[in-house]
DNA sequence: TCGTTTGTTCTGAACTTACAGAACAAACGA
DNA sequence: TCGTTTGTTCTGTAAGTTCAGAACAAACGA
């Protein structure tokens, strides 16, 4: 029975990576490693996601880059378990820190140079647009920058948040 | 001159599009309408980013269903103009607004009702942890729907935030 | 040393998505 | 009325992604 909660929420975890770009697998195995709460193994992943060990091994290492999940050695067994990050928040902006990094960071940085370029040569640009989507883009990273910094106070300010309702 | 830095705008935004899960197509068409800052007319996008006239149709399609880009009439011609909207905060608002509809709140009723079941019936689920990612998830939910209940405070609180470095 | 266990990377087939061009539909003017 | 302009939807192909199985590599014990 429990077997079947477990499925339900490992396929909204997958369905939750889908419409976040994350590849479906990649969103099931870690959606059972933080439901089940302990460490897998490759082939014990292998069997009850019933996915090829190919799969469990790519997926596992694009979790690791995402700093979401890590090795851990169980004393006596020869094979690498993972686990997840115990910390849901923690998750929640390891993923944001790497997300940022790889896919904000750049097109900043190229909106930035264009703004620049454009300033001196205006021609059929809105310059006036592209400096609002700038600076938008600069309070978003500022923002960013600002909770990665605090993350304790931030987690401690969203625990003093209104309950629920 | 200003046609390469449109250019230049253009694919930097259909990255961001890519990097976000938006269609390549999709994002240039927008990326053009912000960029220049003046209302389109479907040939215009055709022959400007040299795709046909069926992908600028759809992608207009979906850019309107995001409420970033809208219908213009110009008086004296029959066509339809498009134009995107002039704030760019409203459009981040309005993005967000919609992608949490569809691929947050779904998201959000599956687990609580997983959580819920699972209350019931542990087994080998971690109901605690299932509940620590429900409780995160709710936190989200409310905090989107304070930033999106008094959207003109956090437009305020934000310009009163310490400028660039 | 060699065989076994464990994990990673490569390869091609299956599936999915993107998109041009064709077909179609609607609005307008003659 | 019919032809022209404008815009949308359908269809087949091309391009890209996903993933199982095969090949490979490394670590360990005998």
């Amino acid at each position: 029975m429990s077997e079947a909660l477990i499925d339900q929420f490992v396929e909204t975890w997958g369905a939750m990576g889908n419409s976040w770009g994350v590849n479906n697998s990649v969103a099931r195995v870690h959606g059972l490693l933080i439901i089940t709460d302990r460490p897998w193994c490759i082939d014990e992943l292998v069997e009850r996601l019933q996915i090829s060990k190919s799969n469990v091994s790519t997926s596992l290492k694009e979790l690791r880059s995402w700093n979401v999940v890590r090795k851990v050695f169980l004393p006596g067994d020869r094979r690498e378990f993972y686990a997840c990050e115990p910390d849901a928040w923690e998750m929640l902006f390891n993923i944001m820190r790497q997300r940022k990094q790889r896919e904000f960071d750049p097109i900043l940085a190229s909106i930035a140079t264009t703004c620049e370029q454009a300033r001196q040569c205006p021609g059929g640009i809105a310059v006036e647009r592209l400096g609002q989507m700038k600076q938008m883009l600069d309070t978003f990273d500022r923002l960013a920058g600002m909770a990665f910094k605090s993350e304790a106070q931030i987690k401690a300010l969203v625990s003093l948040l209104p309950k629920k309702k």
